[in-house]
DNA sequence: GTGTTTGCAAAGTGTTTGCAATTTA
DNA sequence: TAAATTGCAAACACTTTGCAAACAC
């Protein structure tokens, strides 16, 4: 089965904005364009800020932290935390885990149904659980 | 089942340096004391430095990151990455996995046994499992 | 027009570093 | 005395903020 190319560049991240009432500022169209437009990714602000000014779209890395705060806020992305001193965001929102590569700082997808956490013990008196995020670091082999 | 308090009090810290090769220093003495001598422990250097200065013991920040990181490098610590920005160390270096109270900073170790994660998938091509961390992330309740 | 959003530069947070002075073995 | 350790202050990396100008509706 084949797509068939979009001829509007930027009518999908429109979509999504709608979606989702944000207003569809040229800044936010592209870095949603950036972030949606294609596979499932991970991206740290620097990393997409840098990918937008690369791409001749002139945005201020203060406008990509702002944009991607909203994104998490409301459901488009989802903060994974692997590492003390830098956010990642990833645009798959569905409940999965990750694979962390520290030395290259990459991270991959592991789909909820190939790990089980099972039996999850009783949250401490007075909390309940938000969510169970599952980080399996990785290294290059030595053999 | 009594334990006889100890009257050096510095023995176990001194015992726990000796035992990884580290110099005794006051400050490394002082900071194993808080650390080790009680029942296990999280803490974030700015944590640590304010309740050495608050017994009296004389140790600059600095010195409780660098003591921080040695204490991680030679196996007394394992360090805790639940939050961007602020660096966590878990004085119970077993294999085990957390509760994480995101409101007041808190964290809950929960014991390897009572919590089990089933058929890790293959690591990506090239790579190693190098350890798995499990974090619940949990809210105080609304009813 | 009115309220929202942006960009800049400044401020903020947590952490690391260079180096002279101090301490340990 | 030689080598390791400390503390300070400066530097750092990443992130947030205040506010005037620009923009969306």
């Amino acid at each position: 089965m084949m797509t068939i190319p979009d001829t509007r560049p930027y009518a999908r991240a429109l979509d999504r904005l709608k979606a989702v009432g944000l207003r569809p500022t040229r800044q936010r169209l592209a870095l949603a364009k950036l972030l949606f437009d294609g596979a499932d990714r991970h991206v740290s602000a620097e990393q997409l800020h840098a990918e937008a000014v690369a791409a001749e779209m002139r945005v201020s890395l203060a406008t990509v932290y702002n944009t991607l705060h909203q994104f998490t806020a409301v459901g488009l992305l989802r903060e994974v935390v692997v590492e003390s001193g830098r956010a990642y965001f990833d645009t798959n929102t569905t409940n999965h885990h990750h694979f962390y590569h520290a030395e290259d700082g990459k991270l991959v997808d592991i789909d909820h149904s190939r790990l089980s956490v099972a039996a999850l013990p009783e949250p401490p008196a007075g909390t309940a659980i938000d969510r169970v995020d599952v980080i399996i670091r990785v290294r290059g082999h030595q053999s």
